[in-house]
RNA sequence: GCGCCCGUAGCUCAGUUGGAUAGAGCAUCGGCCUUCUAAGCCGAGGGUCGCAGGUUCGAAUCCUGCCGGGCGCGCCA
């Protein structure tokens, strides 16, 4: 359904390609065929370069191959007009049932228009994003990756997958012990600068926050999780330890909240190690072969998978390098049966990839050699009064999740962390999205959907009213260049969900709904709507209200509001 | 030094996996509110797609080499 107009044409040019004269093709010479939306107007609605492609092969010129084909194409209501151009491009111009056709699906569907069901026959995927370490809150950075993740399951889900969101939390490290560390001193009277300030400690203000709560004896509680009660004693560093882990994620759960962020499954580092899973993996790669002990170490053969070098999994002192329990954990995705697993991670991690991935080669059990997938994204650079903002008060060293939202709004902090493509560094301008609030994309996106409710609001009171059936009838009335555009862009909709979708790009929604914006307004200014002749007002309400349709639609994927008034 | 990624208008970025005359927004300049929300619309200027070769009907896109930037290169995570 969700590529059905697209999925005619091409079956049109298959038929059409068989129907050649004999000898012209053979069958096995022709590929697959590649149909394009058109940029220019001029060109109609999709567009084939196959006559190109297939001109040595048939030992024709393309225009005169692509005059062949398109004298074999089948009869149809599809194609108003099919033509060639250039060096031989094919043309396909939509006919007016065609467009009133999806104009109808799109009604008919409301927000649903665009969905799909997947056919892969295994519709489950694992997205994996945020995981940061419970140590302090939460950083720009995760916020790309909390907007770019759920935008993805949000996409994934469109298309027809269920899409399970985990947090994996790294809570059994080292810097856990430097976060229990620096809560104990600062609960002591210490504070950072002071000589007897632990030097690995972390600075932020939050840090502060906590030794006053564990003095206090307050009880903390995350989201998934029991609650914990400081017991106030600065020599139980245990205690410290599990009320400071507790405390900050519950603030990260607060801020993922204000994000609009759900995880489905919060996932803990030290239930690999509980559980054995680690010590198993560990076992797993010995009995491969693919292991070797030197100065004390036990060292893995990363380098047989296209690693550098080959890397540690056990320290002389007897404890794992991280990359053992991430390797374990991704077997337990595998065998908690997802088959699609995929990880939204900053970009400094990418040595990571190819370590996680040679250690589920060589175990050997059958995992696939692209597991998991990575989605990898650049750093975000806040910008501010001109200058990059580096310090937060409440995390020290860098701004928050928390801080942006405050800056600006959730809104307007989803749609810019998801508007841009992941592999560019990204430059986040809160002057932009703040002071200029008038020319900031999000509301320039919203507003086209609050204009269209404001229309519809006033209906009653012009005395008018909405015929979904008489509009739908008269789609032949939408013919101005304004009306045909906005029919364009509406329609492509659905091919738009599905290629962001495999593309694993959710910026491409963000500037979808950016042009659809843009020829709304465009058609807002140069037509009325609410006109006395009741079937062009009945035609050019579907029209927009189609608009709107997409546009909730759009924000709902990247987690934006949309709102009915402004 | 090695590996991965990036380089497109003054700035921030798109560019439909190799297509037709490279596009938006911001900024600058000039127009449009007695008419459905001016958070809007219309118009103008602004480009050696980092540089140089190559591949082919066709390159911003693919290959090679340079130049510039980011990240990573630990028995840290």
């Amino acid at each position: 359904m969700a590529t059905a107009l697209k999925h005619q044409i091409v079956n049109l040019l298959e038929s059409a390609l068989k129907n050649l004269p004999d000898g012209l093709l053979s069958a096995a010479a022709i590929p697959a065929i590649e149909l394009e939306r058109t940029r220019d107007a001029a060109h109609g609605d999709f567009a084939c370069n196959i006559a190109m492609r297939l001109s040595k092969a048939a030992k024709r010129n393309p225009r005169e191959l692509a005059q062949q084909i398109v004298s074999a194409i089948p009869a149809n209501n599809l194609l108003s007009k099919v033509d060639i151009a250039g060096p031989g491009f094919i043309n396909f111009h939509l006919s007016t049932t065609a467009y009133a056709g999806e104009l109808n699906a799109v009604l008919q569907q409301g927000e649903r228009y665009g969905h799909a069901s997947t056919t892969d026959s295994d519709n489950t995927v694992m997205l994996e994003f945020v995981s940061a370490n419970p140590t302090g809150p939460l950083h720009v950075g995760h916020g790309r990756q909390a907007a770019l993740g759920d935008a993805l399951g949000a996409l994934f889900s469109s298309q027809g997958y269920q899409v399970t969101r985990e947090f994996y939390y790294n809570d059994a490290g080292v810097q856990i012990q430097n976060l229990a560390l620096s809560v104990q001193a600062r609960a002591s009277g210490h504070k950072p600068g002071d000589a007897s300030w632990p030097e690995a400690a972390y600075n932020g203000d939050y840090i502060a926050d906590i030794a006053q709560d564990f003095l206090a004896g307050r009880s903390a509680r995350a989201m998934d999780g029991e609650p914990v009660t400081a017991n106030g004693d600065v020599n139980d560093l245990d205690n410290i330890r599990k009320f400071a882990v507790t405390y900050l994620r519950n603030e990260q759960d607060l801020d993922l909240q204000k994000f609009g962020v759900k995880f489905d499954i919060y996932y803990l580092e030290s239930s690999l190690y509980s559980s054995g899973k680690v010590e198993d993996t560990v076992k797993g790669l010995i009995a491969s072969g693919k292991t070797y002990e030197q100065d004390g170490a036990l060292w893995l053969r990363t380098t047989e998978y296209g690693d550098d070098k080959d890397r540690v999994m056990r320290k002389s002192d007897g404890t794992y390098t991280y990359f053992v329990p991430d390797v374990a954990y991704h077997v337990a995705k595998w065998r908690r049966g997802f088959k699609r697993a995929i990880n939204i991670q900053g970009s400094d991690h990418h040595s990571t990839v190819t370590r996680v991935r040679a250690g589920l080669q060589a175990l050997n059990i059958g995992i696939p050699q692209g597991y998991p997938d990575y989605v990898l994204h650049k750093m975000v650079k806040v910008m501010r009064g001109g200058e990059e903002v580096k310090i937060s008060k409440r995390a020290g060293s860098y701004v928050t999740v928390r801080d942006l939202i405050e800056w600006v709004g959730r809104d307007a902090v989803r749609f810019f962390l998801v508007s841009r493509r992941g592999d560019t560094e990204f430059v986040f301008d809160v002057d932009l999205a703040l002071s200029q609030s008038e020319e900031n994309p999000v509301y320039y996106v919203q507003y086209a959907h609050a204009r269209v409710c404001s229309v519809f609001r006033q209906l009653p009171e012009k005395g008018f009213t909405h015929d979904v059936q008489q509009g739908a009838a008269n789609v032949q009335l939408l013919n101005t260049a304004h009306e045909t555009a906005l029919i364009k862009r509406i329609t492509h909709y659905p091919e738009l969900l599905a290629a962001a979708t495999q593309a694993l790009e959710p910026h491409q929604v963000a500037h979808y709904l950016r042009d659809l914006a843009g020829d709304f307004h465009t058609y807002y200014n140069a037509h009325q709507f609410l006109v006395d002749d009741a079937a062009l007002r009945n035609a050019r309400l579907n029209l927009v209200l189609a608009a709107k349709h997409v546009i909730a639609n759009g924000l709902a994927i990247l987690g934006v509001s949309a709102p009915e008034k402004m």
